[in-house]
DNA sequence: CGGACTCTGGACTTGAGGGTCCAATCCGGG
DNA sequence: CCCGGATTGGACCCTCAAGTCCAGAGTCCG
């Protein structure tokens, strides 16, 4: 399918408006109607741009959101090289995820998808690859600075972490309380300190 | 609405053959002809014992498996009382989720409720609350006999450790690796242990 | 027994919403 | 200007599954 720029511009707007359509009422009740509304398009405008139907909008939208996911904890994710930007970090997640409040849009899009699960799976599975990856790059940096204890296996230091940040996003999302989060991320970076028997204890954060 | 013995057992069938088959095959492709099929039921059986519909139906579906969950991590969960407990309790999470492998009848079942939102959100509410309180029950345990420091704080040590777990078993969900929900695991023990300067290594575990 | 329920089968209605089609229109390049 | 492909509108179809209904069978209790 070749796009002119109209096109590539139409097509967009419609992912977008889909994510919208999405943050705002989830994707269960999701209608292609509600897209068509939001973005101004036409049925057959959607289908044009996506001829695998909904599923393939779905998965342009995961697309779409899951980019969203890093972007918006960047800088900080990027070069988490000092005390300070673990913390930034961890009140950037915070506050976005409150902000975001009760629907994970990238999550439902994942789990909707029926006959496109495989590729909605690799999605979510890079996504989680490449934010591990930049928590592991920042591990590795601090131990590298004598920050974190070097015998850390910091792949899997990360893995807990980013299975903390996960778990507590779905808290938030059930719950709507955002405590399991903060204190995942807290536990979490407290536990990379390592055990330094009372020193350092300023790194240490009250609850 | 009154139910014979024959009713009830009836009743508890269609609940027990939903929950199997959305064990099978997810939440979201499950029908009520699935159900009535695995059941032996007729509609207005499922309609007669859950006026509600299909929505009513996976409430109580939700419910049954919240039970489950509980009980499937007894008695370890309810006597944290020991490191032989926790690390019995640790191993018997990986079985289970390993066992359960892609589906999360209870995540997904809430997730689809569209109008009995509510309901469905107080059912997961409570499920973690439940379990949040056993875990920090344990955690003041082993406080009380010296094996945790006394500074934690329980009751936020137990929820960073469950949003590990969750989020653990979220990624095996999309990911189909239980590295994340072992490492959350492994490594939210570890801390619990504190900082401790080497002594009690042989605490730790390998990964 | 016998009456009044609970329980069950299965045909029927309904509506929502995904997907198809074709004709009209736009637009860029030659 | 003019052609061909890109783009658009919107009517149409069609499947699928939730929910309704009623008649008949079972079951409990006096």
């Amino acid at each position: 399918m070749l796009l002119t720029r109209k096109g590539a511009a139409t097509k967009q707007r419609i992912i977008e408006g889909a994510a919208e359509e999405i943050r705002d009422q989830g994707v269960f009740s999701l209608r292609l109607e509600d897209v068509m509304a939001r973005t101004a398009t036409s049925k057959s405008q959607l289908f044009h741009y996506f001829p695998g139907g909904k599923d393939e909008l779905l998965l342009a939208v995961a697309r779409y959101e899951a980019a969203r996911v890093i972007d918006d904890q960047q800088p900080e994710l990027g070069s988490l090289t000092s005390w300070d930007a673990w913390w930034q970090w961890r009140d950037k997640v915070v506050a976005r995820y409150r902000a975001q409040g009760e629907n994970c849009p990238l999550h439902t899009a994942v789990s909707q998808l029926g006959a496109a699960t495989d590729a909605a799976r690799a999605v979510a599975r890079e996504l989680l690859q490449r934010w591990q990856d930049q928590l592991a790059a920042g591990i590795r940096h601090m131990q590298h600075i004598g920050e974190f204890p070097a015998e850390l296996d910091a792949d899997r230091e990360a893995a807990a972490l980013l299975a903390g940040v996960q778990g507590g996003v779905m808290i938030l999302l059930t719950t709507g309380g955002i405590e399991h989060l903060e204190a995942a991320l807290d536990r979490g970076i407290a536990h990379l300190r390592g055990p330094r028997c009372g020193a350092r204890a300023a790194y240490s954060r009250s609850t």
